[in-house]
DNA sequence: TTATTATATAGCCATATGGCTATATATAAG
DNA sequence: CTTATATATAGCCATATGGCTATATAATAA
């Protein structure tokens, strides 16, 4: 039951339904998230903090991005809460808006990058 | 999005979900929720009223008695979300134990009756 | 090494939450 | 009417939450 109960409680935070929403689309890095949610970087991070925490999404290190993405092999509850998640609130204009956002959300160019580093 | 994640907020709590899963075998009074719960009164019936307001739960007076039943008429969300929760955490200790004295539960027992009154 | 930058963490603050006790309300009995 | 009783509400309090700013950490560039 405390399982059940927190992935409800990662879920009933609209921010993070956004998160998650986002992620179903693509990978993310916390600059573009923060981008698109339009809240601060530590407040994103911490969102994402406890999202991992609770399994539902996972992370890799891409030189100084930390990419986030939804994590396909958790448990039963999180597996199905995910997979009905993806059926809802697809044309809620919040959600519609971020996706479209997330499109053209370039972390080379959000991210204040120097010039001639090394991805150029 | 804000139904969506005010359902998922009232599936959150664990005595809100021992309520719900308590009244999905049956419709339960007041008295006899607070007897399984094994917190007080007030707490029940506010936690009721949020389930209540969330149109998850439905509520008939009988006599002094209020019974609150699932509500089977919601919208899609909450029916899905109530058809997913039926199946699981059923072998949870704390559920078991609550239903179990959920059927020794009986609200003319429990509530404090006079004796020679209206359902004698 | 130092500088830069993406992310993480620490900690502040206002608000929300969920227990509780005390009390009000509503319904039925007498 | 008065009394009894099931439930609802008001309001207290400790804790949790989610914004925020400031700062620490980690990875890469030079």
């Amino acid at each position: 039951m405390e399982r059940l109960a927190q992935i409800y409680d990662m879920l009933s935070d609209k921010n993070r339904l956004r998160i998650l929403k986002l992620l179903e689309q693509k990978p993310m890095c916390v600059c573009e998230l923060t981008y698109v949610l339009g809240i601060r970087q530590p407040s994103v991070s911490r969102h994402l903090r406890k999202l991992k925490e609770a399994d539902l999404i996972n992370s890799r290190q891409d030189g100084l991005w930390s990419e986030y993405f939804i994590n396909r092999i958790g448990d039963e509850y999180s597996r199905v809460m995910m997979g009905i998640l993806s059926g809802w609130i697809n044309d809620d204009p919040v959600i519609v808006e971020d996706i479209k956002k997330s499109a053209q959300a370039c972390r080379e160019v959000l991210c204040n990058q120097q010039k001639g580093n090394y991805f150029t």
